[in-house]
DNA sequence: TCACAACACTAAGAAAATCTTAAGAAATGC
DNA sequence: GCATTTCTTAAGATTTTCTTAGTGTTGTGA
């Protein structure tokens, strides 16, 4: 297996190479977006891990270029600090990010797992975006919510919360690994913020909130939407 | 989980040591790198906080020697003072970082964050959330517990004590060995606590309680989950 | 074998922990 | 600057946990 890394700081690429390398797969180095374009159209690539920010072609520009040409499996790098928003809700073909610093563990996990979902899909993309379990139904390409084919509106934390429990219905996920997942940063002070979020979010989806159907509480340890 | 200090400020190891122990965590010290490494050899570590500025070895030169040798999760300490951009640009291998002073509820955070992250990796290949034994089962990724095929609905620390029985179907616990798995913490004040809890989940169970045909007493030695 | 000591079980209620809800302040976006 | 969204606060509701104290059961050794 072939995978492109791609960023403007060589001792980034060479360590990300170094780990790869150490499970077995052969890397390909590029410095900017333009370098990553030419290199895919010379070599079989069957993964890519893309930086965000590069200069002369940024990583978001570089991923919209390739996706118009191929599918294979991109990995976006970024830094905590930039806006997870532009990351993770615009969607713009990339099919997981990484947060630098980042465990070279976890690196090695997505990177697996990327590669097993594209080789399970026979490499032709099939993704479907629509997520369901009973009446409860997410399209996460038009944003939309709709709960017994009536459409109802969430706001964006909202909507990232439903959609975090919903894509992975029946674990429970604890509060602070909400928070940490849709805010992206560890909660230390968390008060009730999460539980407010998911009053609202029963208020708008559930026939009855006192005896919600679909977001359901897991007594002492958190939140799950039920599979259904 | 063992969690192992490295600080020359024996000061802030304890410090950090009592916040952490509160968590229920196992605190392993120790004063420089060259010892941190030593002790990585020797114990199981879940996962290292390291000081930057050290005597010997400094905190990032072992950070690399430690990335040599495995992936534990390792947040780097470090004052305010010192390059930020450094630290958190350069990747040599550090998961995530504080800077001193640090709130000890964000360092619990962080920690508790690493460690979610590090354990949920670790179980994306081979995951099997269920336990079984007869026709009980337990799904840990749900925290759904079924009888033959009826759910039943366990409170946290009832859950906690029927989980650890029947991971280990057909092995006997003592109370004190309940008490100390489940609660986190060794001081034991008999009374007869886990007693209550055991017959209100033998209530939840069993069909019979007064004859269990899962949670099982072995008189004068404990308490276990019979292996069907 | 019978009594007694050790151990296990049960029930109930007070205390503690956790979740829910409402309302308003603060922040954000147009 | 107005409308919307998000966060904070605090009180109320609910659930869980612990303790107590009494009852039952088992094993032992006189």
């Amino acid at each position: 297996m072939n995978i492109l890394v791609c960023d403007d700081d060589k001792a980034i690429v060479d360590a990300i190479g170094i780990y790869l390398e150490n499970e077995g797969y052969k890397i390909v180095k590029a410095f900017n977006g333009v370098e990553a374009i030419e290199v895919i159209r010379e070599h079989e690539i069957h993964l890519i891990i893309m930086d965000i920010m590069m200069p002369k072609m940024d990583g978001i520009r570089a991923t919209m270029k390739i996706r118009e040409e191929n599918n294979i499996p991109l990995i976006i790098l970024s830094a905590k600090s930039e806006d997870y928003d532009k990351i993770l809700g615009l969607n713009f073909g990339a099919d997981d990010y990484i947060t630098k610093p980042f465990n070279p563990l976890e690196l090695i996990a997505r990177v697996k797992s990327q590669l097993r979902r594209y080789t399970t899909l026979g490499g032709l993309e099939t993704r479907s975006s629509i997520l369901q379990t009973g009446g409860l139904m997410i399209d996460d390409e038009s944003k939309t919510i709709t709960v017994d084919g009536e459409e109802v509106h969430l706001t964006p934390v909202q909507y990232k919360i439903l959609k975090l429990l919903t894509a992975n219905a029946g674990k429970v996920f604890s509060i602070e690994e909400i928070y940490e997942k849709v805010w992206n940063e560890a909660a230390f002070n968390p008060e009730n913020t999460v539980s407010v979020h998911i009053r609202k979010i029963r208020e708008k989806i559930e026939i009855n909130p006192k005896e919600p159907k679909y977001l359901k509480v897991v007594w002492g340890v958190g939140y799950k939407v039920e599979k259904i």
